[in-house]
DNA sequence: ACCTGAACACCGTTCAAGT
DNA sequence: ACCTGAACACCGTTCAAGT
């Protein structure tokens, strides 16, 4: 008896809301990383069981797709100035940036193309730079495409969290690369490890967007 | 008393090596796919323990690496014709096409950077490749990054196996979208959802091509 | 309709103990 | 040195049963 009194001993429970879901996901995101966003953390943090949640999230992809839609709300915003080159160079940086925080969402991003309402809006803004700089539309579709999975998968990579060792592997078998059978690589190595992320990244982008501005799409292009 | 006798039995169960584990392995992948080459399934077909195949391999991360080298050993070789944009392109897709089998594996590979034998071999082939089409050095230390992540990227964007599902959310957000508040997705959605894989695959290519033979590396690459 | 506990069917990795 | 069983510390997802 009296369930309304023991019921305020502690903060009323909200109710589930698939909003209050993905707030809570992201709120262990940033607190613990996504490696512990999982069902059964998910449940525990809103006070229920992990069966509870798949009325409001179809699967663990799906969770992933809606936290990073709600990470996208905050770059899409962001201000940019220069030429369209510059711009779209400044958003697709933006844009890794926040994949970078999160690596393994970009991973989750890469295998189920995102398709939430800051995911389009980023498309959008991508269509209009580049339409802006008269590139032809054909292009441009197939481009956005091009600079998006650059950006998530430059982002991707460092989904293996903290290892400087995978890195060293290649490094290392670049090195030691014998000069009779790997010419080229023992000859490229300096170049090969050389560069920033963010110059590679810069790098990178520039030349997708030389490359889109300058090499026409198939004319016969029949739907997926 | 006669263990010899009882060996006999069965097959005599071979020792374990590292070469072994990775044939075995590459077995299950084929038959079962790469979600069932687990640590204890491998152990189960080697008639051991899982723990026993740690002293062979570090982890399922190097597992997976060992078995993508041996899956490229078969397209290192494969030969081909033309100028050497066509050559490079005709490698490109011979390694997407390996990844695109075991679209799983190509998400291993863009998350710890491969360094096998066979590896390195492709990457020997597309420097001289390069040098061949008169691109400056530091241009193609860069531009092979960029081109075997544009492969292995597009590979593993497939490794959600088996959903039209996901593309379908992409696909039917681009045809719903509203004219005034995403004209551009709205003008463009015909060209982003069109043209088959391969299409895509081959302009994305050229694109990169394109670029890395047009655009200039900074002077200043300090070593990562 | 929503929520739950329990179950199903698994994982990778470590470690003490054996040979 | 190599190999093992058992344990540790987890997973995602489904389902029958409750409200």
């Amino acid at each position: 008896m009296a369930p309304e009194k023991s019921r305020r001993e502690r903060p009323a429970k909200p109710a589930l809301t698939r909003h209050g879901i993905v707030a809570a996901a992201v709120g262990i995101l940033r607190e613990e990383g996504l490696r512990k966003v999982t069902m059964r953390r998910l449940a525990q943090e809103l006070d229920t069981g992990a069966a509870s949640l798949y009325v409001y999230v179809r699967n663990t992809a799906e969770l992933h797709a809606a936290i990073l839609d709600e990470l996208l709300g905050t770059i899409t915003r962001s201000s940019s100035d220069g030429g369209w080159r510059d711009r779209l160079e400044q958003l697709l940086t933006a844009y890794a940036a926040t994949l970078l925080e999160y690596p393994g969402l970009a991973l989750s991003a890469l295998v189920a193309r995102p398709s939430g309402k800051n995911y389009l809006g980023l498309v959008e803004t991508m269509l209009a730079l580049l339409a802006e700089g008269d590139v032809p539309p054909e292009r441009r579709a197939w481009g956005i495409d091009l600079l998006l999975q650059y950006a998530t998968a430059t982002a991707a990579e460092h989904a293996d969290e903290e290892s400087p060792e995978e890195w060293d592997a290649l490094a290392r078998a670049v090195h030691e690369a014998d000069e009779t059978t790997h010419p080229q690589i023992a000859a490229h190595a300096a170049d090969l490890l050389s560069g920033q992320p963010a110059q590679r990244m810069s790098w990178g982008i520039r030349v997708l967007i030389t490359g889109i501005t300058g090499t026409a799409v198939p004319a016969e292009r029949n739907p997926t």
